[in-house]
DNA sequence: AATGAATGAGCCTTCATTCAT
DNA sequence: CATGAATGAAGGCTCATTCAT
C-alpha cells in the first residue's frame, strides 16, 4: 500500500480534483480541467481511474478510511466526545479538523443534495462515523442518570442536525459568512463557539 | 408543443427546471432535459430566457421576492417567531412550508457549496429575511429583559445555523434519513420536533 | 410604386441591413442583427421580405437599378467619362459618388470573391453599368484617331481592373489604409487621384 | 480517420479550410463542412485549434510567413520588381504565383472588407510585404534620375492600388470574367498583360 | 402592417473516454 | 507510467423561418 511510483501520480490527482470539485462542483468539473491544474496528460487520469465517477468515489472513501482511522484510534481525543462537560472547549478543535477536509464535504454536501441516486449515501456514512461514538458514549452516561426515556434513534437525530451538520456548515460558510456580513473570522468563531455551546452543548 | 400564453409557457420551464435543478443539481441538468420535461422546443427556452444561468437567476429571484411578501404580509404567522414561548408548535408549520420550497432550497444549497463566483449570497439573502424578523423581535425582547449583553450579530448565527440550517436540511434530507436508518417518517418528524425545540428555542 | 405605409419600414430594413451586411458580412449578420437595429419585429421583415436572401437580393438590383438612372439620365456628367481629358479632374466626383455607395459595395464584393454560387454576377453587372459607356465612347474616339487595334474586350479589361477596381477600392479602403500607414486622408486622396491620373488615364 | 501524425492531420485541416472559406467565406463555412471534408471528427478540429477563428488566423499568418520567406530569399527573381524594364514579362510569373494563393488571398480580401473589427491588417501586411521591396527599389532608382519629387507613401499608394490590387483581382476573378463576358482565358490573359503593363508599368 | 410565440435544424464548442505508441 | 491523437455524444446557444393573432 505504499507504492512509491506512480502512486504520487494518483495522490496529486486526488488532491487536485477535491480541490477543483469543491470549486466547481462534481458535474462543473472537467477532467481536462482536472489534469491541466494537476499538470499530467489527460489520458493518464484514466490510467489511474476508471472514469470520472471512480474519482470523486476513491475521494469519498478514501475521506471514510481516514475518518475510521481517526475516530478509531484516537480514543483519547475523541472518546470523550462533544457531549460531555470538558469536551465543550473542543469545539475549535474540531472545527479545525473538519476545516482541513473542507473541500471534500462540500462535495459531498452538494452530491447528497442532488435527489436522485444516491449521493447522500457517503455524506450519511461520514456523519454516522463521527456521530455514533458520541451516542454510545451519551447513552451509557444517559443509563448511569436513568433517563432512559432518550432513545438512540433521538441521540442520533439530535447530533446529526444540531451538532455535526451546524459545525460542518460554520466550517464551509465563515468566510462567506464574514464576508457577507462584513465581521471579522475571529469574532465569528467566537460567537459560533458560545452560540453552538449553548444551543448543542448542555448540562442540564 | 401548441401556442399558448407565453408567460403559461415561461412557468412551466420555470417549474420543471427548479425540479430538475433539484434533482441533478444546475450543472448536471442540460437544457435538453428541461425542455423535454417542459415539452417545450428547446429553442423556446432561449426565447423565454437570456441563457441557462437567467433560469436559476430567475427561480431565486422568484423564490426571493414570494419570501419577502410571505415574511412581510404574514405579520400574525411569522411576527411572534421561533423563539417565543407559543412559537415552538409552530415548527412543524414551518418546516411544511420549507417543505414546499424544497427544490429550490436544495439548489441554492448547492451553489451556496460550490467555492467560488458568489453563488451563496442567494442563500445567504433567503436565510437573512426569513431570520433577521425573528431576531428583530428576539432582540426587543430581551431589551426588555435587560439583557443586553447579545448582539445582534450573535443572534444571527444563532438563528442561522442552529435555527434556519437544522430546519431547512431536516426537510431536505428527512426521506434520505428515514431510509437510511430504515426509520419511520412520522417519528422522524416528531424526534426532529423535539429535538429542534430542546436545542434550539429555550426559556432560560 | 409611391405606397407610404410599409414601404418606409421595407427602405428602413434595407438600409440597416446595408449597413450591417457590410460591417459583418452576409453570413455574418442575423435577422435578429436586421431587426434590432432597424427596431422593427423579426416576423415582420419576412411580411416584407421573402427571406434573407431576398434582402441582399433586393438591395442589389435597387443598386443596379439606381446606377442605370444615373448613368442613363445624367448623360452630360457621365457621358463625357474617364478617359477624356476633362474627365481626370472628376475623378474626386467619382471616388466620392462611390463612397456613397461603399456599403452596398463592400457587399458585392464579399459576395463576389465566394468562388462558388453566382455571388460575383451583380458586381459584374454593375461594373458593366458604369464602364460600358466610357468604353463605347472610347471606341469612338479611337477610330477617329484610326487606332483601331483596340478592342472592346481589351478596353473592357482596362476598364475594369485598372480603372473601376482602384477606384472602388480606394474609397472602401482609405479610412483604413490611412489608419494602417498612418497618413492623412486629404493627402491621401490627393495622392491616389495623382497616382491614378498617371497610370488610368494617359493622353498619349 | 485512421491515426496519422498530428501535424499531418494539422495541415489537412488548414488546406481544407482555405479551400471551403474561400468557396464559401468564413462566416459560411461550418467546422462540420471542415470536418466533413477533410474526412476527420469534429472534435479533433479543436485539438489542433483553439476555435475557428483560430483556423482562419493560422492561414494568415502561415501564409505572411511564406511570403516573408519568398520575398526575403528569392532576391534575384524578385528583386529586380514590377517596375524595371526586364520585370515588365514577370508579370506572368507573379500572376500564377498569387494564382496559387488564390484561395487564401480571396479569404484575405473577403475578411477586409467587412467594416468592422480589424480584418484587413492581415490583408496590408501581406500587400506589404509584397510591394515594399519593390518601392524601396523604385527610390533608389527615382533617385539616381533626380526624380526625387515622388515620396515613398505615393509610391506605396501607387503599387497598392494600381499594381496589387488589379494583378490580385485579375487572378482572382480569370475564371469568372472569361465565363461573364464569354471570351477564352488565354486571351483575357494576354489582354490583361498588355493592359496592365500600359497602365502601371511605364518608361517614361 | 405588425407582433409574440414557437420550431427544427444547425452552429461552435466541450465532454468523457479510448487507443496506439 | 505516460502521452499525443482521435472519437461519438452531448453541451449551450443561435439560426432562418413560420404561425396565430
Amino acid at each position: 500500500m505504499a507504492r512509491t511510483g506512480g502512486n504520487i501520480t494518483r495522490k496529486k490527482i486526488l488532491a487536485v480534483a477535491e480541490k477543483i470539485f469543491s470549486e466547481k462542483g462534481f458535474d462543473g468539473t472537467s477532467i481536462q480541467n482536472i489534469s491541466s491544474a494537476a499538470g499530467v496528460n489527460k489520458a493518464l487520469i484514466y490510467y489511474h481511474f476508471k472514469n470520472k465517477q471512480d474519482i470523486i468515489d476513491s475521494l469519498f472513501s478514501q475521506t471514510l478510511e481516514e475518518m475510521f482511522c481517526l475516530v478509531g484510534s484516537s480514543q483519547e481525543q475523541l472518546d470523550q466526545s462533544l457531549h460531555k462537560a470538558g469536551a465543550a472547549e473542543r469545539i475549535n478543535d474540531i472545527v479545525s479538523f473538519l476545516s482541513k477536509r473542507k473541500g471534500i464535504l462540500s462535495v459531498m454536501l452538494m452530491e447528497s443534495l442532488k435527489n436522485e441516486q444516491s449521493g447522500h449515501i457517503s455524506l450519511f456514512k461520514c456523519a454516522e462515523m463521527i456521530i455514533s461514538k458520541n451516542v454510545d458514549d451519551m447513552l451509557v452516561a444517559l443509563k448511569e442518570k436513568c433517563n432512559t426515556d432518550i432513545s438512540r434513534e433521538e441521540l442520533m437525530v439530535h447530533e446529526f442536525f444540531t451538532g455535526f451538520l451546524p459545525i460542518v456548515f460554520f466550517s464551509l460558510f465563515k468566510e462567506k459568512w464574514a464576508a457577507y456580513f462584513n465581521c471579522e473570522q475571529e469574532k465569528l468563531v467566537e460567537l459560533f463557539s458560545k452560540v453552538f455551546k449553548e444551543s448543542h452543548i448542555r448540562q442540564d
